[in-house]
DNA sequence: AAGCCTTGACTGAAATTTCAGTTCGATGGA
DNA sequence: TCCATCGAACTGAAATTTCAGTCAAGGCTT
């Protein structure tokens, strides 16, 4: 587990946290993993492997840390797991930081590149039926394109608060207000038809 | 109005949504511009100077047609105009496109190059207030700072779901209705106390 | 066990490519 | 004459990519 080929990986997402995925210099990167340029080729290919595996790595991580999520809380309070699990990357933690800077990197990047754009549908496919369930818990009179629709809003407003977060234009915890808030809002009773 | 130097930044703003900003190759602006290379930089001097004056450029012009918006409508339909002015940054049209990839890469940019922010902030801020205002006139029993937040979230909301548009993981149509359905969640009567 | 071969991880240095930016002589219109 | 413009050849620096070869571990053969 801990190879170079993972050392590699570790140290790449710290570039991309400091520099972005564009601004990633293999020669930079090798710096940061302690090991040659040369390695890094033999491992990788090419620079564009190293962001393929990165942004790989990147997302198991993620799905690891949602994973050991929620501390057995009172299994009634759907609605606090839901808070919970959103704001849990609105946080200013190292780790969370990192995903969340990677992750609006990808973001961006697939604007621009549509060999990242597949990974990217499949995280945040699974992402959204994550909360979607979540949602469906918390508030079981609601139907299920409901609930999908309302995840897909709440994980695009988490998105968008979280470039907002990194690119210092909003403080942490106005952002998490905002979430917690939408999410009373997504869940009041009397939605309209619309 | 169509000497070179605007062609330029026109062409330079195609370019940027094909390749973004740190994907901007002087060369290949000036084959898309149909001038030398020798030209751009009589004109901007070197390359940041041709990405200043492109986002000033691409500013403006966002300014300009987020002016010339509302044709007139109903005064009674404050909670239409609010629709239609979140609305007009979720359109095929190569301009709004434009606008939005533009926007896409300064927020995305800002994260990793502090002298972006405060460009950034300024024009994030009118918007917001904009938005706000027009949430008083749909919404006059609710509260000024309750409008603030809201539109403080439709906005971001609007940016998550643009950059889902824009890196093809969520469908136009799609994308619009989210932001309407928004929309009514947030005008919806019955607002909680968070 | 001694010698030999293979393989995978790894390196340093050098080749190659990619870009921004420069220079300069030439051209044609106001 | 002045200004905008072209074009093409260059430079220099930075970044990517390649390559020949070292090293250590493991097995196979005799």
């Amino acid at each position: 587990m801990s190879d170079r080929r993972t050392e590699i990986l570790k140290a790449a997402t710290r570039v991309i946290v400091r520099r972005g995925v564009r601004g990633l210099r293999v020669e930079e990167l090798a710096v940061e993993a302690g090991v040659s340029t040369s390695l890094i080729y033999y491992h990788f290919g090419d620079r564009a492997g190293v962001l393929r595996r990165t942004l790989e790595f990147i997302n198991d991580r993620a799905d690891r840390y949602t994973a050991e999520r929620l501390p057995d809380g009172d299994p009634d309070d759907a609605r606090g797991d839901l808070e919970q699990v959103l704001l849990l990357e609105l946080q200013d933690l190292a780790e969370v930081r990192e995903n969340s800077t990677a992750w609006g990197e990808l973001r961006a990047s697939a604007v621009f590149d549509p060999e990242l754009r597949e990974e990217l549908a499949r995280a945040t496919h699974t992402w959204v039926h994550e909360i979607a369930e979540l949602l469906g818990r918390a508030d079981p009179a609601g139907t299920a394109p409901a609930h999908a629709a309302a995840a897909e809003r709440l994980t695009a407003l988490l998105e968008g608060l979280s470039v907002r977060w990194l690119s210092g234009s909003l403080p942490l915890e106005h952002a998490r207000r905002l979430l917690r808030e939408a999410i009373a809002v997504e869940l009041a009773p009397g939605r309209p038809a619309v």
